[in-house]
DNA sequence: GTGCGGTATGTTTACGTAAACATCATGATT
DNA sequence: AATCATGATGTTTACGTAAACATACCGCAC
């Protein structure tokens, strides 16, 4: 049986074992071999152990598209993501992967090459013909309108970075909870207001720290200082921390992020304007370098292995329960405080011109 | 055939729209369904039409298992890797997805708990089961040899942060060639020798970046001061720079990725000893933020992209000619020229001990 | 010793797709 | 008019697995 005239018939692909091949050799049913396969009782310890035998003496693994057709289920999610560029997206991921590792799903990756509609629109299109049985979506809300059409029936979905909890699982940072956290500790050191590094218009997650930070002002009764806008990369916190060098009355800021705060950090030191002497910065994320940055950052604290595994567990529960269950979750934040916040300079005069 | 007897009998689970679903209501057989569904010629344009009018109506998505099963492939490549915490890997990862995806293969993650033998082997005989043509694998060499055994035969791989190049396919960053012009650009300003920040030992890369750093200095008749070890860190990177900080004869030195040369600076400001006046600092990787330390990191930028690439395309091409196809590829680097280098301090006196 | 319950194992079938082969019409060629 | 190539479509079959059903065998109760 070793050397059988079908051995020759397919020099070039390598023809897989299949469970007919170990009945064969344990001189077994296939369908013995299947039990065993999948630890079905009934299998008395002897036939048991020989089938073992052929598995081994060959090399048998299941395969997993006959599996799959058969059962109804690929036990893999699809995760649909733009860009593995931001610290949060990665951690969200490398959460979601292992939390699907421990309850044996597998993760399979849709990329996303723009954020436009057309491509999100066509990544649902393949992710519904790909092998998984439930998807998470890591993107800004308005673009996951666009593709609801195209969105799979009875396929489950649990989101991320979004505020589409009225249809679908949410899951999210508490991000009003941080940033509300971030400006009071400005106030509360002594700062008179607060600016805003806030991150690109798409983003849910800018806009809601953005939001969150105007309403702190004015519920303190504080003056709202203008916005400015950044693009989430330190380069463009660089940039705005040029602009803000030059105000004079800007002793406080609190940027969405932690690489905008860098490049702020980094553009402040050029101009001269001490933190946090004269100017405290306060980020979010709580990267791992930023205890790292000059001098150590404060910065809002997100626990993003929790959101990972919420998403996970969300979405199984779903799949189980072959239900949606729409709803936001909120992770919450904590404040890591370390040498970027101080209270402000001087006493100072009203008009403030000064040194 | 809209309230057929058949739609009551599973009220809970979604039956799936078949091509016999799509033949019945087009009124053809299902092999004209799937001759449309493949964009196989020999069907009228008429019938076609009726056919996609067919499955808009039911929402038909082909089932990928029962077409890989009847294939032969899946059309998905399995990553295997410990952590994403490392800009590089993420970055690679990125490049892979994308790369993959315009090839019409989606990517399997198969994240490693702990990077320990145990771990590896028993990953690896997952993957032997999920549904994948063939994997690449981000990780040392060392634990890959452990895990050889369990490698299934007939799948293709390739390999990358390892020098396995004599069995398997491995695609890599030439580290040899950016740390040697790391070194010489530190030699070329006038330093007299060059500190080493070196990587975990574990690592393939970076051993590989502290061997080129010995052999540069030992080529230009340097001394070569003691090896310093982190662990990528930016942690580890500040707990080195307070040492390197006390050694007065160190004016420059090569730190083994970005993070770690980011703790260094920090760690060296805080001594007091000024980048680049005093000490100069080259980085590897050239994160995004590089540019937005204090100062602006000159470093060796690695294009993670092309490695990416090249990693699928290897694996797809002996996955086509069924071969493997042993060997190492090389992807160039080029150093950035920014802020953290300068000329040593001043034409010091031998023994040094000046100011 | 006949029948019965239970256990170990074998046989049939279906999952959805697509290759291979079969059939049928149409129109051109002799 | 008979023949044949061509193209459009239908029918059969196999991919590997596992549920459902069938069978064979054992020991025990009557």
């Amino acid at each position: 049986m070793d050397e059988g005239p079908a051995a020759e018939q397919a020099p070039h692909r390598v023809k897989r074992v299949s469970m007919a091949d170990v009945a064969r050799l344990a001189g077994v049913s296939s369908q013995t071999v299947s039990r065993v396969s999948n630890g079905h009782a009934g299998v008395v310890p002897d036939t048991r152990e020989q089938v073992l035998e052929a598995m081994r003496e060959l090399g048998y693994r299941p395969n997993s598209a006959a599996r799959a057709l058969k059962r109804g289920e690929f036990r893999t999610i699809g995760v649909v993501l733009f860009t593995l560029s931001t610290t949060g997206n990665v951690r969200t991921l490398e959460a979601i992967a292992s939390s699907a590792a421990e309850e044996g799903y597998a993760i399979t990756l849709l990329p996303v090459a723009a954020p436009t509609h057309d491509e999100v629109r066509g990544a649902f299109t393949r992710l519904g013909e790909l092998a998984v049985d439930a998807f998470i979506v890591i993107m800004e809300v308005h673009l996951l309108d666009a593709a609801t059409v195209a969105l799979p029936p009875g396929v489950q979905v649990a989101v991320a970075d979004s505020n589409a909890g009225d249809r679908y699982s949410v899951v999210d940072t508490d991000q009003a909870g941080g940033a509300g956290t971030a400006v009071r500790h400005l106030l509360d050191l002594g700062h008179r207001t607060v600016w805003h590094l806030a991150g690109p218009e798409e983003s849910f997650a800018a806009q809601r720290r953005a939001d969150t930070w105007r309403a702190a002002l004015t519920d303190a009764g504080r003056p709202v200082p203008p916005m400015i806008r950044g693009d989430w990369s330190a380069d463009s916190g660089y940039r705005a921390g040029l602009r803000l060098a030059e105000e004079p009355d800007c002793t406080a800021v609190f940027a969405a992020n932690d690489q905008m705060a860098l490049g702020l950090l980094s553009a402040l030191h050029e101009k001269g304007r001490a933190v946090p002497e004269e100017v405290s910065v306060v980020g979010f994320d709580d990267i791992p370098e930023a205890g790292s940055f000059l001098p150590p950052l404060t910065t809002v604290h997100q626990d993003f292995a929790e959101v990972g595994r919420r998403l996970v567990q969300g979405v199984l529960r779903q799949l189980r329960t072959e239900s949606a269950e729409p709803g936001t979750t909120l992770v919450p934040t904590r404040l890591v405080e370390r040498a970027s916040t101080a209270p402000p300079p001087a006493p100072r005069q009203r008009s403030g011109k000064a040194v």
